[in-house]
DNA sequence: GGTGGTTGTGGGGAATAGTGGGTAAGAGTG
DNA sequence: CACTCTTACCCACTATTCCCCACAACCACC
């Protein structure tokens, strides 16, 4: 099945809440998801199904006493399960709004196996810049789609 | 399913007392649990069912007579057996506030099998700086994520 | 071109969660 | 045995969260 693709700008409303779009709720095989920030720049939405695979690895990481282990919880403690209300909304507590810079209105990005919740603003300066970089990928798009 | 995540800062009452949020006293399989400090900067929180394989690890690494399992009693006697009232608080012995710089309010934190108790201070203070270590741990997340 | 279903958006009201404190039971001490 | 201190249970208050109803825009389909 095609995962999850394309992109809605949708509003945040006042009690912090943001529309699922309907193709990404009908295409999750579970009606939870796990909401995180992982990277600086935007929060992930892995369904449930998925996060359980994403969990083993962390808990092996950890078990494993490497160095980086011990600040997991700077992972897991940026964190939060939601599910969708009547309507096919979700709540974004407000510290992850704040680290991920939401206000106002929220970009919702298809990635495959996850949603990205983005800043409109913060997607834009996030493009590549033409230069080396976007050379690179072009190089290695080229060599996926052929 | 899903284990701890997210963060939620509570008050502790002058009893000594805190909230177990909602969503973790509803998660855990058993209402009882085992708070710990083995680690200096901040106290543990494990479901008894969790709890029980850590002691069996503990009997295994004492039988085994190491150098180190002479101390594991500084380990067990910095422990307690907590049950929530009906209200969902538990109560943190004295002893224990002390040693993790408790005072005031409690930040838990959710770490998957676990739950954390820190003083909102140390935790700040335990962020990685960005630097080295800061880097590992992006390299090790971004093969977990994926 | 109407018509019915679906989708995003807004807001009201009930249930729940966190917090404070009073009082009784229990343990430890002299 | 009496006294005190700690622990546990209970009642009450307030803010938040969650659930539900309702509207409006859009699309598809007769």
């Amino acid at each position: 099945m095609a995962g999850f693709l394309g992109q809605y700008e949708y509003q945040l409303d006042q009690k912090g809440r943001v529309s699922l779009p309907a193709d990404y709720r009908r295409r999750a095989d579970d009606s939870r998801f796990v909401l995180l920030q992982w990277e600086a720049t935007h929060l992930t939405l892995f369904p449930v199904s998925t996060w359980e695979g994403v969990q083993q690895r962390l808990l092996d990481l950890r078990r494993g006493g490497s160095a980086v282990a011990r600040h997991l919880r700077q992972i897991t403690a940026r964190a939060v399960e939601v599910e969708p209300d009547k309507q096919g909304r979700i709540l974004i507590p407000g510290w992850l709004k704040e680290g991920a810079g939401l206000d106002g209105s929220a970009l919702l990005i298809g990635a495959l196996d996850r949603i990205e919740v983005w800043d409109p603003e913060r997607f834009a300066a996030a493009a590549p810049d033409p230069g080396q970089e976007s050379e690179e990928l072009e190089a290695a798009v080229y060599e996926i789609f052929g």
